[in-house]
DNA sequence: AAGGTAGCTGCACAAATGTGACAAGCGCGG
DNA sequence: CCGCGCTTGTCACATTTGTGCAGCTACCTT
């Protein structure tokens, strides 16, 4: 008798996603555990599964976001350092957290509180610019679900490894979880030479998807640093030594690929010319720019960004705080 | 040594709500818990409390709304209800929760619905009209909070009664869950007579606080029924008589102080000449009003108000539902 | 100043939850 | 047709969480 299997086997009227196959009983499931406040076994009881296949199903929402939790974020816990930022480098508004245990992720806290941040802030229509990263990733899976109205528009190109964090994947989460529809950059992030990357830009479909930028209303943006912490070796986007002639260049990092230096401005160097993305000019356009990184090692290209009036609002963790606080 | 007085010790910059006492730790013990999932130990040993004071806040902070748990709500976990009442009463849309185990209230798990939805779809700068009662309390338990932008309009006047189910006291919640203004109507809901009804309502701040519905651009109705379980009773609304006599004019409840029998008609009866409160067609000028009510008893009560136009969007349980769709 | 209330601590215990090991069932491709 | 791999059920166990009790302190009321 395949009990569990009566979900499935009722098609559902609406196109259905990839992981639908769960959504519905997932739903009901959080209804009664979260709402209700019924306890696993009386769910599982109720509904006929095991106890320990609620507990997996309640894990699985939560971790795939299907259940949001939501804090109260203007009683932010670091009031003080929120207002000491925004006076400092007269933003329009700060959030930060806490910093998390050592041995956790700053950037899916950080995400956290950005996906928190765009859900509370996004209207219903409006179209949304992405870069990508950790900390972008972490704030897609910390969105409350909509469905349609929004759009996404991720600002970079892509990268060709795999793995869950790079701009298609965000760009994609992102969508999914706003059920908005989705545009991509179909470049590499980086071209093989500077023709190239001039070739690519000008070609229709590249030039359109960057156009995109135009109509975007709000940015997240994420920050990379050229730190020996940095992961942008990890995920494969420059070698060591690209990393050491940047430094050398005097960038301390790069804002959905534009490399700044400590005070803000553009460096010069071989790499820069062959990177595709939105441009600056366009980008400073953008109603409100989002600026989510924390960490301390993030803070120089913080600062940076905020210098190159690329931040808006500006979310971080204490450790990046203060270090930002401290320049 | 008062390690613990600490956060009381640092007066906070903003005007302080009776409730902030605890606030800001609150939202950093909620973080350190929620969002990087450390134990309430861990957590308790960071921040030097006493595990057990962690869990009273914990729940403190999630009975009082201070963190909110959001499921996904378009995934309803009855979606074949909602799209049936939909079609068979031409609603905009519908909600249906799971009823809940028998020993559990209706109204804090339609309410808890009614509050996601109205977080969700309530602008920014939007102008809430809400009735009252026990659902209507569990909605503004069940809002994600906002700090300023919206205005709370109670549509009723008050109860002399105290506890914590009565207009008054419905929207102060309401109004301070959104951190919105809100109005009251500063009459008893049910006037001593037709003639001190009709001098109230003439009277300059009654008028005009009634006046305010025209400023309401969404409203969250509730139902009261008057069958054997109604709680009009133990509120204090109206005596057992009344009740009877209601019943005996053919009325099946009320929404919004109207009270309408089986086919959704006003009723006529003494007591609806004292009622006071905003007239019908005010209320069904209001662009999306929300009919939040739960139950079987309330079946009726909410068909009526269906058909009375009072109702673009239904929240409410499976049983409800099923006996609406029954009719 | 006395008395009472409320909240805190520390301890202890029961209930609920998360997790691992292993067997059983099912779909899929060779 | 068979076995492989994946998911799910079963059982058992460690951890985490909720809660009650006794005693204490701080604060508020009278």
């Amino acid at each position: 008798m395949s009990r569990n299997k009566l979900t499935a086997a009722v098609p559902s009227p609406v196109a259905e996603d990839a992981d639908d196959f769960d959504a519905k009983t997932a739903a009901r499931v959080c209804w009664h555990y979260f709402k209700e406040g019924q306890t696993q076994e009386e769910v599982a009881r109720r509904l006929g599964f095991t106890r320990k296949r609620i507990n997996r199903i309640i894990a699985q929402a939560l971790s795939s976001g299907l259940v949001q939790i939501t804090i109260d974020s203007q009683i932010g816990a670091c009031a003080e350092l929120e207002s000491r930022l925004i006076a400092q480098y007269r933003l329009r508004r700060a959030i930060v957290v806490p910093s998390p245990a050592p041995d956790l992720d700053v950037r899916t806290v950080v995400g956290a509180a950005a996906g928190q941040y765009i859900s509370d802030q996004l209207g219903p229509s409006e179209t949304l610019g992405i870069s990508w990263g950790g900390t972008i990733h972490a704030a897609a899976q910390n969105l409350r679900r909509r469905h349609g109205g929004n759009t996404v528009v991720s600002l970079v190109g892509g990268l060709a490894m795999s793995g869950p964090i790079n701009p298609y994947d965000n760009a994609a989460m992102m969508a999914r979880a706003l059920g908005a529809t989705c545009r991509y950059v179909t470049t590499p992030m980086i071209a093989d030479s500077r023709e190239l990357r001039d070739a690519l830009v000008r070609s229709t479909h590249v030039a359109a998807a960057l156009a995109a930028v135009r109509s975007v209303n709000r940015a997240l943006l994420s920050a990379v640093d050229l730190t020996n912490r940095s992961r942008a070796l990890e995920y494969g986007v420059i070698t060591r030594d690209t990393l050491r002639s940047l430094r050398t260049a005097g960038a301390v990092g790069d804002i959905a690929g534009h490399y700044l230096n400590a005070s803000g401005s553009l460096v010069s160097h071989p790499l820069v010319d062959r990177v595709i993305s939105v441009d600056l000019t366009s980008l400073r356009a953008v109603g409100e720019l989002v600026l989510a990184a924390g960490g301390a090692h993030k803070a120089a290209i913080i600062r940076a960004g905020i210098l190159a009036r690329l931040c808006h609002v500006l979310i971080t963790d204490e450790a990046a705080a203060e270090a930002l606080l401290a320049f």
